[in-house]
RNA sequence: GCGCCCGUAGCUCAGUUGGACAGAGCAGCGGAUUUCUAAUCCGCUGGUCGGGGGUUCGAAUCCCUCCGGGCGCGCCA
């Protein structure tokens, strides 16, 4: 394959492009090849859809413009890669059989099986001893790095020229309340992103806007003036905190002598006295202990690093007036005398109105943009009449610091070329004071992986809200547009919404008194639920039987002492281990479940559809990746070998990818998307395509374990080449699940 | 009133941003197990893509209109 190895999508994008080109007469980079997955395995593997639309521009018909792009694509270098690695000899490997026109001017891609043969054999074996991970009380404290991906299934990070530098928005809780099912969407979603773009080689910084600041918080420093704060490694903190903070509240609307002290205690937190300033800073301390158990427990990556809450833009500094000021200066109201200007993107100006400071914003038309119910113009309130500022500044603030100050320490890591390293970390972003090989990596540092610097301000911001902020932040992101803090060239910003979490009655989910479920209850039940759903299985297990002995133990007189021990030392293995696996599966089905769904649509909570082992879920994931690797201790085991030699033999160099069997060759192929799927994801945040990819590679797999013998197949080529192709499809699985931030286990 | 989102099989949802006769899972019916983990696989049944009009080689997808549902709309976040 070429040193840069590129989706097979891209590939054959390229290629057609150029044959295109070719065709219209115009630049390569001017088109569009239309070149998809076909939409039926009878049409091949691809298909190039942009015959028709060039027709017109052409005035041919369609399957000529068709037959001559065929001609282009399939002459001279055009149908074949230059290969000039020792292992293929310098053979020209053919990507496509002849092509196919169909129909109005479909072109029907076929890849060669030598192709997705030789495609997928140049994925390295991963690494087998990746860096141990450190445990979440390390992590959260921490400012390292994270850990480098142990295994990029061949996939390199983008080159230094694409490097992005985004700022992802995500999680945002209200410090001293629990998190609810309101938060979970953000909070698993926004880590899907932060996954993917580190994994894609961009530059990210997580920021986790936490409400740590307001009126709130005097209510709460007069209250724990006279009362224990919850202790933080006693039980539920966020629990005891929100009790508190309801028993203040109420103390709060009647006795007016303690609403006086809430209120004096505002005023001296935000003049920064001493002892308010401390009372504050333990309730935030307690609430974050409180996040962080609930993080570790849905395997989120955000760390204390990350809080960067809205007191960061009003506590030691005082962000925000001078972006009130900016505001003010660079976007004046338009005096009556001028001259409307032309006005291709509209305008805002920043003035006072009924005694507060407003952002009002106008189309390209100098109509109000934006419209109240009474049909007066809507303005975003930047400063109230009182003086006092709203989330509206703050997210202008941070908008600010976020596209200017906020700090990336790039990385210039040339993309690696594949298989002179196996399986090692190639594009980890790294802190310059890390230092060199800080993770173990044990490949000779051959690439440039040194920092070289700082860079301030990001290049693409996302946020991850719910839907119903939409007109916030289109507020928020045209007065950044106006101000000149996001140009359009230089800066993108995406709102990212999603749906609400609905219950059986399609309304929003809600207790049966009508409160907000606690993430934390949630969890628990999911894994309470998987439990009950493991338990059915193991009913004809040994574990099972174990316990039941176990039980029957005191009655059953003939059960001497020794067995009695065996037995309780397998129950307890049995147990921790049952224990485990439901706790993974719980928390993974809640998370799989949220992420399966298009994230724009509402969408209806059932813990009996997530929990399932058919369809989209995902303990059919993890099920398919289990059993894979069954397999695989099987075979290893059966030649006693271990698992690490039998990989050695399983991707030795002279090892063929065979795939004759249909179930092996859609199999093969679908591993060859994934790379393709994840560069999808990165660019539309939509983290379902990659679902439903997965959910489609399982079901590859389980089809090809149907039907082809692995373990006992006819000869030893094919054992290897089937190996190979299970080896590959538990990696798939277990990168793409990691991207969407789920754990696999290794048995169930 | 204005603005945004949504309406696809009985149910829950996909549909690659305008491409081929609209696909999964569940439910229903019928098959496959001396197993490489059946927690699986295979087959069948099931649709006026909310209705109508338009744009073009081509529409579930884009435009208009109506019906039905959700959300948002000045000093809360």
């Amino acid at each position: 394959m070429s040193a840069e190895r590129v989706s097979v999508q891209e590939l054959l994008s390229s290629r057609f492009a150029e044959a295109i080109a070719r065709v219209a007469g115009v630049a390569p980079q001017s088109v569009d090849p239309q070149v998809r997955a076909a939409a039926d395995a009878r049409f091949g593997d691809y298909q190039c859809n942009v015959a028709m639309s060039l027709a017109r521009t052409l005035k041919l018909k369609p399957r000529e413009v068709a037959e001559r792009i065929v001609d282009e694509a399939t002459k001279g270098a055009g149908a074949t890669e230059r290969r000039s690695d020792e292992a293929t000899k310098g053979e020209a490997a053919t990507i496509f059989e002849p092509l196919e026109i169909a129909g109005p001017g479909f072109i029907n891609i076929r890849l060669t099986d030598e192709f997705l043969s030789r495609y997928l054999a140049e994925i390295p074996a991963a690494d087998a001893s990746p860096a141990p991970a450190p445990n979440f009380a390390e992590r959260w404290d921490s400012v390292a790095p994270d850990e480098p991906w142990a295994d990029r299934f061949g996939i390199p990070p983008v080159n230094a020229a694409h490097r992005q530098r985004v700022v992802v928005d995500y999680s945002s809780p209200n410090i001293a309340k629990q998190m609810h099912v309101g938060h979970l969407r953000s909070t698993i979603i926004g880590d899907v992103f932060v996954r993917v773009l580190e994994f894609e080689g961009h530059a990210v910084r997580r920021q986790n806007h936490v409400g740590d600041w307001g009126t709130q918080f005097g209510m709460l420093i007069a209250y724990y003036a006279d009362h224990p704060m919850p202790d933080v490694c006693g039980g539920d903190v966020m629990a005891a905190l929100e009790a508190d903070y309801r028993a203040a509240r109420s103390r709060f609307e009647s006795d007016p002598e303690f609403a006086s002290a809430a209120r004096l205690a505002v005023t001296k937190l935000q003049q920064g006295d001493v002892a308010a300033r401390l009372s504050w800073e333990a309730i935030c301390l307690t609430s974050e202990a409180g996040f962080a158990g609930l993080y570790v427990q849905l395997g989120v990556k955000l760390r204390k690093m990350d809080n960067c809450g809205e007191s960061f833009y009003q506590r030691d500094e005082d962000r925000l007036t001078p972006v009130v000021e900016e505001l003010r200066a660079k976007l004046p109201p338009r005096s009556p005398e001028d001259q409307p200007p032309p006005l291709p993107v509209g305008r805002v100006e920043c003035r006072d109105d009924q005694g507060a400071l407003c952002l009002f914003f106008y189309d390209a038309q100098d109509e109000p943009r934006f419209k109240g119910p009474d049909g007066s113009e809507l303005p975003m309130i930047i400063r109230k009449s009182d003086g006092a500022f709203l989330y509206a500044t703050t997210d202008l603030a941070a908008l600010r610091y976020r596209t200017r100050e906020i700090e990336f320490v790039e990385a210039a890591t040339e993309p690696r070329s594949h298989g002179a390293t196996e399986g090692s970390e190639g594009a980890t972003e790294r802190r310059s004071d890390e230092g060199e090989n800080g993770h173990g990596a044990t490949e000779p540092t051959s690439h440039a992986g040194a920092p070289t610097g700082v860079l301030r301000g990001a290049t693409r911001l996302i946020y991850v809200t719910d839907a119903r902020q939409k007109l916030h932040f289109e507020m928020l992101f045209a007065a950044a547009r106006a101000v000149g803090w996001a140009p359009p060239d230089r800066v993108r910003l995406e709102h990212v919404t999603f749906g609400s979490v609905l219950g059986d009655d399609k309304k929003p989910l809600k207790t049966r008194s009508g409160e907000n479920v606690k993430l934390q209850l949630l969890l628990n039940e999911a894994i309470e639920r998987a439990k009950a759903v493991l338990q059915k299985r193991f009913v004809d297990d040994e574990i099972a039987k174990d316990f039941q002995i176990d039980e029957d133990a005191n009655q059953d007189e003939a059960l001497d002492a020794e067995l009695e021990a065996v037995v309780k030392e397998r129950r307890t293995v049995g147990y921790r281990l049952y224990e485990l696996v439901a706790n993974t599966v719980g928390v993974a089905a809640v998370k799989y479940a949220d992420l399966c769904r298009d994230r724009n649509s509402d969408y209806v909570f059932s813990w009996d559809k997530m929990l399932a082992m058919q369809g989209n879920t995902a303990p059919y994931l993890m099920y398919a990746y289990a059993r894979i690797r069954s397999i695989y201790r099987k075979a290893a085991t059966g030649q006693g070998l271990s698992d690490a030699d039998l990989t050695r033999a399983v991707y030795d160099p002279s090892v063929r990818l065979a795939l004759d069997h249909a179930a092996e060759r859609a199999l093969a192929l679908r591993l060859a998307r994934l790379h393709e799927t994840i560069d999808e994801l990165a660019s539309n945040l939509l983290p379902h395509v990659l679902c439903s990819y997965l959910y489609e590679l399982a079901a590859d797999f389980m089809r090809f374990y149907e039907n082809c013998p692995v373990v006992q197949a006819a000869d030893e080529a094919t054992r290897l080449s089937r190996l190979r192709l299970c080896d590959l499809t538990a990696r798939a699985l277990k990168l793409g699940l990691h991207l969407l931030g789920i754990e696999v286990i290794e048995s169930m």
